[in-house]
DNA sequence: CTAGGGTTAG
């Protein structure tokens, strides 16, 4: 074969990833004695760089007899696309060195981008620097690149001015700035730059709508989603759909996640990893792991996502076994659990109180898999022993662990304390709390509760008081329930719903019929200090409440009430909606800030552990 | 032969 021919081969396998071609012909090369063309050796390394044979393409760099800007520019890339922007940043330093050369656009282009996914913005202006001093000063494309780095690094008035200095601006830069707006969360900004663009097309309109995404405004990316729709853009590629789908989980909005779904069933791109992904993450979210487990099983290729999600989903709905049983499952099929599988994991032994298998995969994470724990591990670890009663042990976590225990670490030990009655532990770690001034709400009421159990009430005061000079609020807690394509918000406390009457009359039918069965309620996590007939009237209006009255009252019976709450549910409430799901014989899945609960029959899944 | 925008799990 001709060096064209090669040519011909390295750039179709650079344009369709094919491992199993670049090596063959990397082999040929050799057999041949072409091995000296450093056009073909280039042109290799890239190929396996796009192939994602990042060892491949490091070793044969690192054997490389003569390196040029060209090998530099291919091995950067390779770097990047690999997501290890940090390596190429300090892989550069050996070419002005060893390799004795200056960069050029390409080269900088590759570093401005190293930068951008490493959040290295010192380095980057660094970078920009240099461009500016160098002979390639007027490239639009290292410019483009510029934007996206001081975009990505959270500074978009800088990426406005790179910006502005485009001689030739295109849909790429366009696009870029755009994003930055609307990731960093300036949403008018991002709409007036997006209006000013010369063409509106697919990759704008994905910019606009992943960086309300990404900023938490969901709500208006899912307008512009429906904005796009009616505009008749055509989706030639599904990236905008994942992110739409991560809108979706992110309100719990089943039934536009479901019309979602079946727009990637009627674009063609059910099959596509990431959307398949973000669907699982969806259903899970929405509270179907019904749904969530169908598309899983369904799907032909899975990644460590993919098993993660459902994992997650599973621990987060109480089903344990499920999780473990996945994880396993996973193994064997070779997949290499990440950092946020174990998360999962952890979390999952955590609320079915599976201590053993819990130290196990903790102390198997890094001496199987490599993976050194993050403070999140730990919490992890620190809440599954200490919910356990293994409060000591908990303890040597904390003074064990290469991290600065912080609030809520010291709380959720805390509170397993209260929990299992070590009193004088709780009243140690209480001081400590308190001496290090605390800014949660919910642990002032911890300690209050934990000071006043054991007749500090000196102790309690300066609670109190450093509650009020802080000023320390709960934030309003609101639940919504969806009933086919309406929803209704309910604030704790409100009294002026059209429905008020119904609902109220309800809930007493409600209250009465559980005091006959033994309720009494647990005004423990009313922070205001008051009446117990005040603290009791309280608790009867909080949102959750009125949202499943309001849902029985509209539903058909025996349909399942979802609710989906922004704080966590109070104890009272759990005991609540307990004896409701069991009086009125109906499901009641709760989503609330950090979990779900499924009540049936009168009891919770989530196994009384929030 | 090498470079730029939009993507999923906690």
């Amino acid at each position: 074969m001709l060096i064209s021919q090669y040519l011909h081969h390295f750039k179709l396998c650079s344009k369709h990833p094919s491992p199993q071609t670049a090596r063959a012909l990397h082999a040929r090369l050799f057999k041949l004695g072409l091995s000296h063309s450093q056009l073909l050796l280039n042109c290799l390394l890239d190929a396996y760089g796009k192939c994602g044979h990042l060892q491949d393409a490091l070793n044969m760099f690192d054997q490389m007899p003569h390196r040029d800007l060209i090998s530099w520019a291919s091995f950067l890339t390779a770097l990047n696309q690999a997501n290890r922007p940090r390596q190429a940043l300090s892989a550069f330093p050996t070419m002005l060195v060893l390799d004795a050369l200056r960069p050029d656009n390409f080269v900088l282009t590759c570093l401005v981008r190293a930068c951008a996914g490493s959040c290295e913005l010192r380095m980057g202006k660094q970078v920009h620097a240099q461009f500016l001093l160098s002979r390639f000063n007027d490239d639009d494309i290292v410019k483009s690149s510029l934007v996206d780095m001081y975009a990505k690094c959270g500074v978009p008035n800088d990426a406005r001015a790179v910006f502005d200095s485009i001689s030739v601006k295109n849909s790429i830069s366009w696009t870029a700035v755009i994003s930055g707006f609307a990731r960093t969360g300036l949403k008018s900004k991002a709409l007036e730059l997006s209006q000013a663009a010369p063409v509106r097309n697919l990759f704008s309109w994905t910019a606009l709508i992943s960086g309300f995404v990404q900023s938490g405004n969901n709500i208006d990316a899912v307008h512009l989603f429906i904005e796009m729709r009616r505009e008749g853009i055509d989706i030639v590629d599904p990236l905008v759909l994942s992110s739409i789908v991560g809108s979706c989980a992110n309100l719990a909005l089943l039934e536009l996640g479901r019309q979602v779904h079946a727009n990637v069933i009627a674009l063609g791109y059910n099959s596509c990893l990431f959307i398949a992904n973000a669907l699982v993450d969806m259903y899970a979210k929405c509270s179907d792991i019904i749904s969530a487990n169908g598309i899983f099983s369904r799907m032909q290729l899975r990644d460590v996502v993919s098993w993660t999600s459902l994992l997650i989903g599973f621990a987060q709905h109480g089903r344990a076994k499920e999780a473990l049983a996945l994880f396993d499952e996973m193994v064997s099929e070779g997949i290499k659990p990440n950092e946020v599988t174990f998360i999962g994991l952890i979390y999952a032994c955590s609320h079915a109180g599976l201590v053993d298998r819990g130290r196990d995969l903790f102390k198997s994470m890094t001496e199987e898999f490599g993976i050194k724990p993050s403070l999140q591990h730990y919490t992890c670890f620190l809440d599954l022993m200490s919910r356990s009663g293994h409060l000591d042990e908990a303890e040597r976590v904390i003074h064990d662990m290469p991290f600065q225990a912080d609030e809520p670490m010291w709380a959720a030990l805390l509170s397993a304390c209260k929990q299992h009655g070590k009193t004088k532990m709780a009243i140690r770690i209480s001081d400590r709390i308190l001496d290090s001034r605390p800014e949660d709400p919910s642990t002032f009421i911890l300690l209050s509760n934990i000071y006043a159990a054991a007749g500090l009430w000196d102790s309690v005061a300066k609670v109190r008081k450093l509650m009020t000079a802080m000023e320390v609020r709960k934030k309003p807690g609101f639940s919504r329930i969806d009933i086919g394509k309406e929803n209704q918000v309910f604030y704790a406390g409100e009294t002026n719903h059209p429905m008020k009457d119904e609902i109220l009359v309800l809930l007493k039918e409600l209250e009465s019929e559980m005091r006959r069965r033994g309720y009494v309620p647990d005004t423990r996590g009313v922070l205001h200090d008051m009446e117990q007939q005040e603290k009791e009237r309280l608790l009867f209006w909080h949102s959750e409440r009125l949202a499943v009255a309001y849902g029985l009252i509209k539903t058909v019976p025996g349909s399942v009430i979802r609710i989906v709450k922004n704080l966590r549910v109070c104890v009272d409430c759990h005991t609540v909606l307990k004896f409701v799901s069991d009086i009125v014989k109906r499901e009641i899945v709760v989503r609330d800030a950090t979990r779900y609960h499924h009540f049936k029959d009168g009891t919770c899944s989530c196994n009384d552990f929030w």
